[in-house]
DNA sequence: GATGAATGAGATTTCATTCAT
DNA sequence: AATGAATGAAATCTCATTCAT
């Protein structure tokens, strides 16, 4: 009878696969251009295949706009986080690497992804929480090496949020200047960056 | 037939009160949603009104679009331009009140619409160019008075540029965080913006 | 201001009076051929008017069935209810006229609308609710009249409830079979359907 | 290569249990919600199998509803007649227990199934002329009764066939609204039911 | 036998735009 | 000036069907 038997790992694991091809190409174009500019047929388009098939893995547009975020704001922290574990040094040391991580992954390798995390509004309900929620794990890796910093008298800052607002306001924009740059231009726009930023935890202190 | 009157200075100011009455309705639905996401049903219902009676003022939503950028982007640098008429100082106190007054307009008086510059490629390509335009004169403000400060060896950056694209892209988004505060929280919270926004012209400086 | 005016009764009228053309049009293929089988491109050919033009009137395909089913409903019970006013004698005489006009109305009338009573499963729950209200209101007619005889111990029967779901559904099947014989035969036919059915609340009564 | 082999015997009993099984589930599903509402997928899912599954047993949609109705039909006849061999006494008596476990059957058995046949015109027009046939072999054993008791005085009419069409609407609608009956009540709606609808044979006649 | 994947045709729905009044 | 009506193109979504494995 249909005793259904669960897929077998090498089906599953090809399944994944194609889920985060979709989820790349769809996170790409979304970013690129927004949710509401970019169809289906668009996303479909990129990876040639038909609509159709996009509803076989994602229940509607919205699913896919969620599960798009959710996997580039993961592999995102993840990168920061591994960032962080092969960096050593004080906490200035660390905080301008992941700021200047954070800068280089956006202009190279989501040239316009980042944008998803930036207009909260723009999403049905659903999915700004889920947004939220990402916002709130990465801004945590730039918390905890903030507050490092001031407990050893290395940073002083007005408030540890206001400089988290800017300084994510400021990395998440970077991409749509630095892209217009010619691409030998970018990595001292980057450095330029993150040297600029790091004057935010240095609020009316001596010179370093 | 008579020669067609010219319409009385009466009409004609009715008439601009309206068009007026549109651009910030607009403007305020762009800033929320983002251009896609608002049709202009949602505008002419907003505005207690029908569809139709927004083609009379405007032929195409491309043009009311690109009328709300500009007369929010217009009104916005007139607010900034005679606040710094009325203003004395260093460039220190000069800027401060630039970027408090940039901010406070933002958070109290246009809760969403400022986000309409941050994403210019949401924009159809007629309007990109405007907006441009547009973000250049508003940066100009900035930029003379930095220049003034470094001239004076009150401010030291970085890079100037990369100063301004900072700055611009914080105080953009502050109504995004701030907008989320209890009305008593706010005025504070755009001090500490103000504070934080101005360690980018003391990089490397000795404390003040 | 955009201070809406209320349509002018002019236009309300004629707004009315589309939306009587779309729903009659509708019931007619609901009718024909079942909810699901029908498409809103089908309705719209037989008005000779776009699918987009439907959703001026109703915000969805479920609105325009409910609304379509309502209509029928109140217009046949209006006539059935008309029917009696100007019919005297006694609750079997009644009965019997009440039973003919039903079925005569459904033979001639609405050749295959009836069929959106018989088959509430068919409709998204919303509905359902509604067709069973509709389905009271017009059982109340039925039931009346046959208590009225009961009181007065003309008819006889095992279960008002019983007769009314007999009676009901052979009605309501009725264009079925009689939209098949030719049209001349349909006088005759609905003739016996009446005769017939009465005996159904002559149940193990003396001949009268 | 070797002579494609004829499957087992044991093959093809499975094959037509499997066979039996989806066709129950089909008709169970088409019979709820009416054969353009049910889509395959909600066919295999009922039976915890891929749509592709079904597609290894019929050839379309189509196929599989026909089968569903041959199947559902046969069956029905089958255990009518049987009832039939196995009772013995007047046209009277006979009636009476055909119809009672007409609607039995349908009550519990197939709670949903029966309206299949009640809206011929709601299925592709091959199936159309099947389920004709199958209706008439159905109401061949009711008609037969009928005669035979007008040939021996017991019964009396109008029109056997407005009687038939009459009692098999009614019949036929029965687990509608018995179905909504908590379980405990269900016998004796529909002995109520047998007892309303022999009525319809002595129509005029003398008390009995 | 059965599954997961993909397709393509068609259905529902949205929306900028036009137009007669 | 403004409205109600209508349109048509495009977007989202559904589903019967096919096929390689």
């Amino acid at each position: 009878m249909g005793a259904v038997k669960p897929p077998s790992e090498r089906v599953q694991r090809k399944r994944g696969k194609r889920i985060q091809e979709i989820l790349t190409a769809a996170a790409e174009l979304f970013g690129e251009r927004g949710y509401d500019a970019v169809s289906l047929e668009h996303v479909a388009e990129r990876l040639d295949v038909t609509k159709g098939s996009l509803y076989y893995y994602f229940s509607s547009k919205d699913e896919l706009g969620t599960a798009a975020i959710e996997t580039l704001g993961d592999e995102w922290t993840a990168r920061l986080e591994h960032l962080l574990e092969r960096t050593e040094g004080t906490p200035e040391v660390r905080l301008r690497a992941l700021i200047h991580e954070h800068v280089t992954v956006a202009v190279n390798d989501y040239p316009a992804a980042l944008r998803l995390f930036l207009m909260p509004r723009e999403w049905p309900s659903a999915q700004r929480e889920r947004i939220k929620e990402l916002r709130l794990r990465h801004d945590a890796l730039f918390r905890a090496l903030i507050e490092e910093g001031l407990a050893s008298g290395e940073f002083a800052v007005t408030s540890v949020d206001t400089v988290l607002q800017c300084m994510h306001a400021a990395m998440s924009q970077a991409p749509t200047w630095c892209g217009e740059l010619p691409p030998a231009a970018r990595g001292k726009a980057v450095d330029e960056v993150a040297d600029t930023l790091m004057a935010l935890v240095h609020i009316g202190q001596l010179g370093r």
